[in-house]
DNA sequence: ATTAAAATGCAATATTATTGCATTGAGCAC
DNA sequence: GTGCTCAATGCAATAATATTGCATTTTAAT
C-alpha cells in the first residue's frame, strides 16, 4: 500500500506545512509495513535503507502526521499505523488482533459509534477507537 | 468510593486466589481517588501512610485486579481506575475528559456497542474503550 | 508445625517518550 | 541567487512506563 505523494503534498500545503524527507520517509515506511510499527522500530528500519532519523525527530513526526489525521496511535499497542480511511470519519475504529496484531479500520463501526454518542459529553474529532479480539483468519487457523 | 471487602473476598476467593494486603492496599488506593492513577503514583501514595511496595508488585497486582475485571487500564493515559460498572459488561465504554483528566464510565453506551459489532471479528470480553472529550462540567467553565 | 505453591521483594534492565538547546533547511522578499 | 526568518531536525541527556529472573516471604492446605 504506498502513500500518493501529490496527495500528501495538497494535504500538507494547505496546512501551512512542508514535506520534508523526513515527513515523507517516515509516512511511507509505515505505509510499506503490514503491522503497525514502533516508533524506535520505525527508525531502525528506516536506518537499514535510507538515513539516521534521531527518534525525536520520529516522534515529532508521528506527531505531525496525527494532527493532519494521516496517521493513528493504536495506544494499547505503543505502535502507529497510516489511517486507511478515505472518508474522513470523526471516529476511526480500529480492530486489532491480539494473535496476529493485525489491525484493520472499520468505517461502517465509525459511522454507527459516531451516531451513539452520549449528549453529555463533547467527543474530540480524528479519535482512534480501539478494539481487541481474533480475526477470522486466525480464529480459522486455531487448532482446538 | 470505598471498596466492599466482604465482596472482594468473594471475588477472589473464587477465582482460586488469595486477597493480600498489597491487593487490598492497591484497589483501596485507587478507589479512594478522585482521578485515575498511574502505577508509580500509586507507589508513592501508599508509601506516605501505608508501607512500601515495589513497583514489580504494583503492576502485578493491577494486572491480577484488572484479570478479575475490578481495575480497568486507560491505554491512553497509562492510567488505572477502579471498575465502576457493576453490570457486568462484556465492554466497558469510559468517556475520560482531557481537560480536567475525569473519567466517567457509561453503561450505557457500552450496551450499545456490544450490539453493533462487526460480525467479522471475535471480540474479547472485559475490555475497556476510550472516548476522548470534554465533560459538560469543564464545557460550562470554558472562557471563549 | 510442615510443606508446596503463590505472592512479593529486589534491583537491574528494557521500552517508550520528552526536553532544551544547537544546527540545518525551507520558503519568502529582494 | 543572496540574505533573512522561522520551522524542522539533530543531539544527547533524561524522564516515564514496564518487565524480568531469581531470592525471600507469605499463604493455606495438610
Amino acid at each position: 500500500m504506498a502513500i500518493d505523494k501529490t496527495r500528501l503534498t495538497e494535504i500538507v500545503k494547505s496546512a501551512g506545512k512542508s514535506l520534508t524527507k523526513q515527513r515523507c520517509v517516515i509516512i511511507e515506511t509505515l505505509a510499506a509495513n503490514k503491522l503497525p510499527m514502533s516508533a524506535y522500530e520505525l527508525r531502525d528500519q528506516i536506518k537499514i535503507t535510507e538515513q539516521n532519523l534521531n527518534i525525536s525527530t520520529v516522534y515529532r513526526v508521528l506527531d505531525f502526521w496525527i494532527s493532519l489525521g494521516l496517521i493513528h496511535k493504536i495506544e494499547s499497542a505503543n505502535r502507529f499505523m497510516v489511517c486507511s480511511d478515505e472518508h474522513q470519519h470523526q471516529f476511526h475504529v480500529i480492530q486489532h488482533c491480539t494473535r496476529c496484531e493485525n489491525v484493520v479500520e472499520s468505517c461502517e463501526l465509525a459511522s454507527q459509534t459516531k451516531m451513539q454518542l452520549s449528549h453529555e459529553f463533547r467527543a474530540l474529532e480524528n479519535q482512534v477507537i480501539e478494539i481487541k479480539g481474533i480475526c477470522l483468519e486466525c480464529e480459522a487457523n486455531t487448532s482446538t
